[in-house]
DNA sequence: GTCAATCGTTTGTCCTGACATACTTACTTG
DNA sequence: CAAGTAAGTATGTCAGGACAAACGATTGAC
């Protein structure tokens, strides 16, 4: 009933510049990934553990906790470390439309329609927290996988935060050109919804006008706390749908 | 230039059993909350804070680090530890409809269409994880807010891990009962699209046939990793969106 | 005047040691 | 035989100290 012991050959380089801690969470979470460390099957305890490496148990703790923050791991008083068996990969990212292609193996291509600078509404300067005309970068793209639309994105940023020239913009991301701009994104806030298409926008996106849409509002913030980009974005529904793991904070 | 230094009036009770980095890590809390700690000004350093609390300096990080982790703080080598100011209030949670719509302080009403056990669908079982034609519980609600329908949610969960009476159904929800039961939610993955109403639907929902659909499908698992509930969720779009926040990992 | 090096500040990492608490297992008792 | 009890085991919490690394600002050189 109880699970195996496990054996792991684990080793730290102390010369290297990288922390002890994250060697170790490294080769724990590569054993986890490639299936070394099965599902359910208990690390050694950590004075064990720390014994057997060389090193403190708080290092050995920190490593094993910033696996449990992702959620590979569980620990439970009294009884041990064991690696979760799920199909929860990360926690989650802020999922950037043009990576998330990327990654599905999809061409995506962007086309700019428009892209102007001028004062901002008032639902614009609402969400990135400035007075109302203040200048905004605004950017509209439409963005499409194999020739087919998939959604069209509309984006305000504070003027002077990044350089948004057409063809960096049509080239990449959104977000890979803002932290190429040295911007460290930190949080963001988003709201998914749905409704149906105006006759312009399902001419815009292959779709019939009353076809479903999926909604998007984000509005993203750096390190600082100030917001850097406010996003309304509509995807086709038959398209394009969200999908992301989460993990229950106790 | 620089932050104010903040002087804040912070304790600790010994004899209590709650622990002590999470007895500061609450006061700091509350304090950003209510405004006591403004957004930008600076935390004190680590070293002074544990003098001044009488604290050991791993005890005063560990509750700052908590912060950090919440996104409330954020930390800089050689700066020193800043409230961050933006909307981000939670990072995010696994969002039960159920208490949602009593946070926002509507009434929400459920009553049971079906409930039944019988062998899973290939569908199904794939998405929990067992084997097809196991036994597994299906429920079908109609959740309503001031009487008006609001989403109609289809569950299936493996048998025996909570027993489902209609009339608790109907008085809270299912992710209480199941905490109820002892089950620990532990992580999830979630599928949020849209799609049109068929003319079933739309009756059941008092919308039309064709209107815009929120879908949410979601597999939960408990912390030793087994998917414990399987859902098929439909929300009116007008009436309802997802909203949450996220933090961008490192 | 502008750029580069230096220095103090603050967090990052790591160590040793100790006790508390929760969970499991095995034993004892009614 | 079942239920309560006790021991063992593992993580949770906390202390105090030491050095490293990064950042900001001041100082110095060209």
């Amino acid at each position: 009933m109880s699970t195996t012991p496990v054996n792991l050959a684990l080793t730290v380089d102390r010369s290297s510049p990288v922390p002890l801690y994250f060697q170790v969470a490294q080769q724990l979470e590569h054993a986890i990934e490639t299936g070394r460390l099965e599902p359910g099957s208990r690390l050694g305890n950590e004075i064990e553990l720390a014994g057997r490496l060389g090193l403190s148990r708080p290092t050995v703790r920190q490593a094993i906790q910033s696996l449990v923050d992702k959620g590979l791991l569980v620990r439970r008083r009294g009884v041990g470390t064991q690696v979760v068996h799920s199909q929860v990969k990360r926690p989650l990212e802020l999922s950037s439309l043009y990576d998330d292609l990327l990654a599905a193996g999809q061409r995506p291509t962007t086309s700019v329609l428009r892209s102007a600078t001028g004062p901002a509404s008032a639902a614009v300067a609402a969400a990135l927290g400035i007075a109302e005309g203040a200048e905004v970068v605004t950017v509209e793209r439409l963005r499409s996988a194999h020739g087919e639309p998939i959604a069209r994105l509309l984006n305000h940023l504070p003027v002077g935060l990044v350089r948004l020239e057409t063809a960096d913009l049509e080239a990449t991301g959104l977000y890979r050109l803002m932290r190429a701009a040295g911007i460290i994104l930190h949080s963001a806030r988003q709201t998914v919804g749905a409704r149906a298409a105006t006759a312009a926008e399902g001419a815009l996106l292959s779709e019939s006008e009353g076809a479903p849409l999926l909604t998007m509002e984000r509005v993203s913030f750096d390190d600082h706390g100030r917001a850097v980009e406010y996003g309304t974005h509509i995807y086709r529904a038959t398209r394009y749908s969200f999908e992301f793991s989460l993990l229950v904070r106790p």
